[in-house]
DNA sequence: ACATTTGTATACCGTTCGGTATAATATGCA
DNA sequence: TGCATATTATACCGAACGGTATACAAATGT
């Protein structure tokens, strides 16, 4: 018998990737299992129905994600080295796993009822509550955000992940940086809404 | 007999509404046509296909978006005045046209094999090339963003668009004001890459 | 050695999908 | 009025979908 993991691996970052291209709704499990060199049965072995392997990867995927940024947010006083710690998350979880990171992004700016969103809605919103919950921590030293915490967060993930996206299509590293991180804060903290 | 138009236009209307929701392979036709009050054959005669509803509803929506942004820079050399004037383009759409912005943003950073972004490919490209146009002619005058034309306009974008959803989200109509569109110039023209 | 668990393959099911054949109905024009 | 042209409704099609019943093969524990 070959190593299991090796199958459940496989679908698992198999299907990210299809999904992460096509849509969730746009993969068939047929399309799925071919990829992975696997029979349907197996598939549903592992993961019960198409959303319970959709599940599988948001969970696998995401904790390992939030982890990151939870522990970038230990020391939300100092504001500078915590803004530094949140982006960088964001830019090593994207450069570490692009298909996730393209998954995770074109649900962002998507709040309806597609499948895929309902399903990582959940995970969203923790995303959100962790950089929000570091603004409203910026916001008692930093005068000028106050009272648009909600508004810094939605800006800084659409940023970052717009200036993630430019990277992966242009291939210019200078945008992943550290210094791409030091202007962003910049703006963020002192500049953008003054 | 109703008025034709009222029918194909019911159609239009309520099938971007659909798909900025729950995506082109999340919605069925029979949904679509549930939703206008009339039957698939009607749907049909009308289309021809679903790709063809989705061509019609692409071609109107963004012919429109398309010439605005055109007609914004028809002055490339007045840089300041074409920045506002496009990003007020942008702004303006969105608010007017709420279900193609979302169905435009859900795309933007999704660059695969979804039926929806391939059909939409050919527009996006149209957009991204009047941005790098006026960053071209920017980066002629303005030093500090030559050579990255293409990632301004990724950016630029980007920006803009994480800015829309964070308006569509809190409402905070600061954000889609006059002085968001004077803060986003000074930050690309003058200091994001220098 | 053998029962048990785990994983895989064949073949298939019911449903929903996009799409259509047929015919009835409403309108514009003669 | 009656003909021609759109437009709509009923009813249905084949294909693809998500999902499964069954049985068999490989590993494991005793």
């Amino acid at each position: 018998m070959t190593d299991s993991r090796d199958n459940k691996q496989a679908i698992i970052s198999g299907a990210l990737e299809l999904f992460s291209k096509k849509g969730f709704d746009g993969t068939s499990t047929a399309e799925i299992c071919e990829r992975a060199g696997v029979t349907k049965p197996t598939m549903y072995h592992y993961f019960g129905s198409k959303e319970g392997l959709l599940d599988d990867i948001l969970l696998i995927h995401y904790k390992s994600f939030l982890d990151n940024l939870s522990m970038a947010a230990t020391l939300p006083e100092d504001i500078p080295l915590t803004f530094f710690r949140l982006a960088k998350v964001y830019f090593d979880n994207a450069l570490r796993d692009e298909p996730f990171f393209r998954f995770r992004a074109g649900l962002t700016l998507r709040n309806g009822e597609d499948t895929a969103y309902i399903s990582s809605k959940k995970y969203i919103e923790q995303e959100g509550k962790i950089i929000t919950d570091f603004f409203y921590t910026a916001s008692q030293h930093i005068g000028n955000i106050r009272g648009k915490e909600t508004l810094c967060t939605i800006s800084f993930i659409g940023t970052i992940n717009a200036t993630i996206s430019a990277y992966l299509q242009t291939g210019d590293e200078a945008l992943v940086s550290d210094d791409t991180i030091y202007r962003l804060r910049q703006q963020f903290l002192y500049g953008i809404y003054s």
